[in-house]
DNA sequence: GCAGCCGCCCTTACGTTGTAAGTCTTACGA
DNA sequence: TCGTAAGACTTACAACGTAAGGGCGGCTGC
């Protein structure tokens, strides 16, 4: 009979990388990236800390991994949507790739950091930016404008934006008033900004901002932009 | 006679937040971000690690604070440049700001990945986003448009992009050519890319990219975009 | 059947980090 | 002259990544 265990132990499915790889992420999405150490991440999976190191190299191995599990992610999602036809548009092709890239990291809210602090290019994100290239070569840009196309995407291209500026952030929304009236003198754009953008949209507190529109809207404005240049070409 | 010094010993100047943060920046321009820690920023003061806490609350805020420095010297940088006849280019303005800030942050290579992680905005970036809020709003945007112009600038409008896909890094230029032919039927756009880019651009190494030229790019994408949604409104 | 080997996991331990808690020192006002 | 308090230092600790080596179980060669 084969691996007979102790009575009352349990089987114990064995560590692998790819089981390390997906307890990281479920790690992270649960108690955000901070969260992620390797002794916790050992305790997920019921072992030690230095038993993982026997499945990746390092901390920074599980970081390139996770990556690149999100990747293959996001791969799969956009495969599946689209092969568009010979000759269609690019810009809806590539929106829509865009955009469903976004709705797989916004599952993972801590994702976007990770992937800003690697060096090593993981081969999924390779694999995705080479399809993205190629509905733009179909399309009718050159190499040149889509080398240009894929630096001005820059982090959209994946799905998201950094925002250096939040203005959830900060102060609470109990006293965000007061603050505004303080801050109306010394930053007037800005507090006049946000006073009409929040009096347009009374649902929204006080400096929110919709995230997905926002997106689309920036998105749209650079796929518009080399849409253009594409044609006098 | 005031403050009689032991022979032989140094005046040692007094700490004080402002040297702290210097300190700090000081040592990640030299040693990188990684190299900042309380030790080795207490050492580079000629004092102890625990006698700057009371100075600064914590980590985070010594953080808080250099980004805060840098930002009050990209507005000092571009407060002297420019003070647009009314009815001036908006665009110009915006533009010659932008790439202002982006001169000082690329003198501390470090500084954009720390501006990244904050979450508390300083009152310095405040201040840089009103004032480019101003020329906006006086080159004829909507308060909503130029919210919307805000976020689709995102960090570009403080100078910087983040680059998801370095090609410089990975294998060094000795084998990268290996690495291409290799790889050239996994991602056949990408390839053809590249080798058409360095093709055309001899002078630089595989897969290198100009990050100024590829900046003012996305920038001009941006901008020329927002000036045709402001004309038709 | 058994000896050796090796893949896999664990134990122990070390250096580095941020920082809490308490102590010494020095300048100054009463 | 003597508190007193600001400002620097000393000591100490928990948490982190990870180096080094120990042990165990199953496979392979004899």
């Amino acid at each position: 009979m084969a691996s007979q265990a102790v009575p009352g132990a349990e089987p114990r499915t064995p560590l692998s990388r790819e089981r390390v790889l997906r307890a990281a992420i479920s790690v992270a999405d649960s108690g955000g990236i901070e969260s992620l150490t390797m002794r916790r991440l050992a305790e997920h999976l019921g072992a030690e800390a230095m038993s993982l190191y026997y499945h990746v190299a390092n901390k920074e191995d599980v970081l390139d991994g996770v990556v690149d599990v999100i990747a293959t992610e996001i791969n799969e999602v956009v495969d599946r949507i689209d092969v568009p036809a010979e000759g269609a548009d690019w810009k809806k092709a590539v929106r829509q790739r865009i955009l469903s890239a976004r709705e797989v990291l916004l599952r993972h809210a801590w994702a976007p950091g990770v992937f800003e602090t690697r060096t090593n290019t993981s081969l999924a994100v390779l694999r995705y930016y080479d399809a993205l290239l190629g509905l733009m070569r179909a399309g009718g840009f050159s190499n040149d404008l889509a080398h240009h196309a894929l630096h001005a995407l820059g982090s959209r291209a994946l799905g998201f934006t950094q925002e250096l500026f939040d203005p959830n952030s900060g102060a609470g929304a109990t006293d965000q008033a007061a603050d505004l009236a303080e801050m109306a003198g010394q930053f007037p754009n800005l507090v006049g900004m946000l006073a009409e953008i929040a009096h347009d949209d009374p649902d929204s507190t006080l400096g929110w901002c919709d995230d997905q529109s926002e997106f689309e809207f920036g998105l749209d404005l650079i796929l518009d932009g080399l849409d253009r240049i594409r044609e006098r070409a």
